[in-house]
DNA sequence: GTATTAATAGACAGACCTGTCTGTATTGTC
DNA sequence: GACAATACAGACAGGTCTGTCTATTAATAC
C-alpha cells in the first residue's frame, strides 16, 4: 500500500511514454494525467530518467508474463508453442493501443549504447530471446540456438513491419516464415 | 549551386538526427555544426519538421542506391543477391557510425501513424520491400511475394537485434535463416 | 558600378522543460 | 486525539526549444 502512488505514476507514465514517446511526454503531462503532485513524483523518483527506467522495468515484467501465459495457453506441444508466438503477436498488433515495441522506441530516443535506458532495452530483448530459446529447446530440434535466433529475428521484424510500415499481415507473414524455419530444423 | 547551403544543412542535420535522435537534436546544434545562420535555415525550410522530412528523403535515396549497388556488386545470380543482402547489412552494422535504422527511429519519435514523418518512414520500408520483391522475382521461386516478405522480416529483425540488443551476429544469423527460407521456396 | 539577392550575427519572444521550494492539508498509527 | 509521514497546489529558477526580427555584410547580375 505504501507505493500505490508510485504504482499509479509508473502506469500512467508508461501509457504516455508508449503512446507519445519519451521526450514528447513531459513530467507535467504525467502529473496531470495521474492527478498526482510534482513533489510526490520527485519523492519516489530522483529524476525523469529514473521514472522511465521504472516504467520500462514494469513493462518488461508484464510483457513477458503475458507473453508466456498466452503462448502456453494456446499450445501444449513445444512445436505448437513456437508457432503460437506469432498468433500472440498478431493479437497484439491488432489491438487499438498498439504503439510498437516500447523498448525499440526507447532505444531510438536514447541512442547511446551505454545509456541505462538503452541497456534496459537490450536486457529486455535478451530475456525474451532466452524464453524463445527455452521453447526451441523443448521442441528437440537439432540446433535450437539457431532456430531461436531465427524466430527472434522474425518476431522483431514483424514488430517493425507492423508498426513502422503499418503492415497488417506482418505477424501472419512471420508465422509462415517461422513454419519454414521450424520444418527445416527437423531431426 | 543555388542550394549548396541547403544541401549542407540536410547532410549535417541527417548526421545529428541519426546519431542523437530528432528531439534531442536542436536547431542550434545543427547551425553550430554546419556554420550556417539561423535565418538561412528558415529561408530554405519553413520548420524543423520540414528539415527532418528533407533529411529523411535524402537518407532514403542514398540508402537505397547504396544498398542496390552493393548487393549487385556482390552477386550476379539472383539467388546470390538475395543472400548478399545480409552481407551488406553485416558491413553496415559493423561500421563505427551505425545508429540503427533512421526510419525506425523516426517512427519511434513521431508515433502517430498519420504524422508525415511516420508516413515517410513507412514509404521507405515500402520501397525497400519492393526492391527485395524484385530480387525474389528474378530468382524464379514459386511464391516470390512470400519469400520477399520473409526476407524483409529477417532484415528488419536483424537491424533491431544489432541496434537494440547489440547483437554482433544479427546479420549472420539472419543470413542463415534466409538460406533456409530460400531453400524451402525452391521450384 | 549599381541593384538585387542571399547570408551573416545575434537579440528576442513565448512556450516548454526539469527539478526545487514552501506552506498547507490529508492520511495512518499509536 | 496527538504525532509523524505522506501528499497536496502552485510558485519559482534556470535552462532549452522553435521561430521571428533587425541590421549588416557578402555575393551575384546586369
Amino acid at each position: 500500500m505504501a507505493s500505490s502512488k508510485r504504482d499509479h505514476l509508473i502506469e500512467t507514465a508508461l501509457g504516455l511514454f508508449s503512446r507519445d514517446g519519451f521526450h514528447a511526454t513531459g513530467i507535467d503531462k504525467i502529473l496531470a494525467a495521474s492527478g498526482i503532485a510534482k513533489m510526490t513524483l520527485y519523492n519516489h523518483f530522483t529524476s525523469k530518467d529514473e521514472l522511465i527506467l521504472a516504467a520500462l522495468h514494469r513493462r518488461d515484467e508484464t510483457f513477458r508474463n503475458d507473453f508466456r501465459r498466452k503462448i502456453e495457453k494456446r499450445g501444449k506441444m513445444p512445436r505448437e508453442r513456437l508457432l503460437a508466438i506469432f498468433d500472440v503477436l498478431d493479437d497484439w498488433f491488432r489491438g487499438s493501443d498498439f504503439t510498437g515495441c516500447t523498448f525499440i522506441n526507447a532505444s531510438a530516443e536514447f541512442a547511446k549504447s551505454d545509456d541505462p535506458i538503452h541497456a534496459a532495452a537490450a536486457e529486455h530483448k535478451r530475456l525474451v530471446g532466452a524464453y524463445v530459446r527455452e521453447l526451441a529447446g523443448a521442441a528437440g530440434v537439432k540446433d535450437a540456438d539457431a532456430l531461436a535466433q531465427g524466430l527472434m529475428l522474425l518476431m522483431e521484424g514483424a514488430i517493425v513491419m507492423a508498426y513502422v510500415a503499418d503492415d497488417p499481415n506482418a505477424a501472419a507473414n512471420a508465422k509462415k516464415a517461422a513454419r519454414a524455419l521450424i520444418n527445416q530444423a527437423r531431426l
